[in-house]
DNA sequence: CGGAATTTCGTAAACGTTTACGAGATCAAA
DNA sequence: TTTGATCTCGTAAACGTTTACGAAATTCCG
């Protein structure tokens, strides 16, 4: 079934069938209907090979995530989340999603490479950037619009989108320090991703806007997945000098650490303060005792991404500049009762309640300004 | 870039070259090499357009997700792994693996149709099978390759792989009913997806083996998700004659249903014994006390998936008939703390240890048979 | 050395669309 | 009726491949 069947059992021409489906002006408004309702009843929709070879474009938007980058993807509903929210706004565009899943046997740099060099797309989305992503690189060089869910160290002007890991680490030192805690680990993940520096460093910069400093000894890197947060429990335990609080970039790993800690007999929220990051996986919700988190609109961010996709797309159509975007997604702070006031500190800490303000205020507090209990 | 002009550059003809790319045997060693240099070094691939247009097929197999069908895609990290799977095998075959997120505003049915009527895919995977699913329909009357993740009531032969709901189902009951369990709340999924039903029935099944009757309120239909456990929490304990033990189909379930209970001062394992399904998410392996759980090899499901489709998409393209397979995925007990034999129990239960062996007995025991402790 | 067999390559058609172009039909205005 | 203008449609080229076919070049063998 194609076109030129379409159009003999019509007894119109192909071009005339074209154009009534592509809603083309010069064409009866009788003829259109013939051609749509036929259309319909015969179970006809243009082949997709035929119609981007013509055009130059597949109306396709790749999503590219890599299996075995934290955030594991394998581990997480985070990037289902995300997915929907893209893939809501591109229909409204008549784009398709199509997800590119890179294995560990490929490459993402040559992953990448194909999908460009063969016109799969009309747009890319890359995830889980490293400091030097030499899939940016690449793409800097092509014609193709594409958007980095991540920040990465590549120069070169192009659109991103990432999560406000500075604000949460701010905040989340910001409460600890507020409640007494002096000494506080930061659980980051492994690898190259490149948020894991990024929070480890922000939560660095906080600390010391607080007149501390953060122990290396202090940053914890382990995977991300609950196994991950396990083994960070085992090496707070070990320290000699145990931390009070700890502050984590993925609540999976949280979800691991209170496993461990409950295990030692060390209750979060009694002898250990516990920070986690966003609410996927939901069950982070159900942890006891509640976990002081952040709360993300996961789905809004992928809408952010199909919208400025579609600009972009758009754009190249209409021969237009490129409208480049960055954006900070932000979190916002849901406190629970995994963060307790440091009463056994030397020197104690600042009285404050134990569910905080839903907005903690932002403003730096040095530590000559604390007052004791 | 296309095959004209990298034929220009070497000054050969774009039939040569093509032949060269694909590894026709009508070409010279030392020609061949110079275009598969060339190619490399150019950055050359052939446009996936023209080629799947001349060859009538894409190489492409498309995944069928859909957001708001549960097991709720976003929720889980359930289809990532399979995915995993999936892809793995397929990129050993030349084939790509592509994922349709089927959103909220599209129906699941026309987007079907839509994937085949464009010629998108060579072969299509749809998951989460309804008990009458249009989509199987329609595709039994396409020729197109195509395997259901999950039974369906719908006729005609078709491949499909689903889980063994019959065998964790009658497992579960097995081990609460010789722990001396004898009132049993199933909680299964809301919505019509046809697992629900299956797992629901099964348990029916399982516990009629045993001489006891599943009343129809001690069907606890939820949707799967944290949330929904917790609710299945709520109704349990409203219950006036509250059941001993709990199986569910999903472990998400699972993790509302400990934070419901705990939060009624009902200890999951000492005062009622739950059974969960399998270890997606990871983060069940965290509860406390352990959940009795079945372990379920996700990504060798989808490597079996990879596998049925490449011989089904082999088959078409050598004019064989399809290979029609079903399979039915075992899954295999893992005894936690939250199954605990039924002390207070009038009349008591068959004396077993607190961790059964690995591999539960399958016999059927009946009532008689059951001694006193 | 001649002819057949084999190797290597160029030519051109075909896949299913979209769209520029132009032609015929219709209509309004003079 | 004539002349444009407008509406509607058919024709044919083009998108980038793959591949059947045949031709030229080479090798083989008697």
């Amino acid at each position: 079934m194609n076109i030129h069947d379409l159009a003999k059992h019509l007894n119109i021409s192909i071009g005339t069938v074209s154009r009534a489906l592509n809603g083309r002006s010069d064409v009866s408004a009788e003829t259109r209907k013939r051609v749509l309702d036929a259309a319909r009843k015969l179970g006809y929709s243009p082949n997709q090979s035929g119609r981007s070879l013509r055009r130059g474009s597949t109306g396709m938007v790749g999503f590219m995530v890599i299996a075995n980058r934290s955030r594991a993807v394998r581990g997480e509903a985070f990037f289902m989340t995300v997915f929907d929210g893209v893939q809501s706004v591109l229909a409204k565009h008549n784009l398709d999603l199509v997800i590119y899943y890179c294995g560990d046997e490929q490459s993402p740099e040559t992953y990448v490479q194909r999908i460009v060099e063969r016109g799969l797309v009309d747009g890319l989305i890359v995830s889980q950037t490293t400091r030097v992503d030499h899939r940016i690189d690449y793409l800097l060089q092509q014609n193709l619009p594409f958007i980095a869910f991540g920040r990465s160290q590549s120069g070169g002007d192009h659109s991103w989108i990432d999560l406000d890991f500075e604000g949460v680490a701010e905040e989340s030192i910001d409460l600890l320090y507020r409640l007494g805690h002096r000494r506080i680990a930061v659980a980051t993940t492994a690898g190259d991703v490149n948020y894991g520096f990024i929070y480890a460093e922000a939560c660095r910069a906080a600390l010391k806007r607080r007149g501390l400093e953060l122990d290396d000894d202090l940053i914890i890197r382990e995977a991300i997945s609950e196994a991950g947060g396990y083994r960070v429990g085992e090496r707070l335990l070990a320290m000699k000098q145990r931390p009070t609080g700890v502050v984590s970039v993925e609540n999976s790993l949280a979800i691991g650490l209170y496993s461990k800690l409950k295990e030692a007999g060390v209750e979060p929220g009694r002898d250990i303060a516990v920070v986690g990051f966003d609410e996927t996986p939901t069950f982070g919700l159900f942890l006891q005792p509640s976990l002081t988190r952040f709360r993300l609109a996961l789905v809004d961010l992928g809408r952010w991404l199909g919208e400025h996709m579609a600009e972009l797309i758009e754009a190249k159509r209409s021969g237009k500049a490129a409208p480049v975007a960055h954006k900070i997604w932000p979190l916002e702070m849901v406190p629970g009762a995994s963060t307790i006031p440091l009463l056994s500190a030397a020197g104690g800490g600042e009285t404050v309640a134990l569910r905080p303000e839903t907005k903690p205020a932002r403003r730096v507090r040095r530590a000559s300004e604390t007052a004791g209990s």
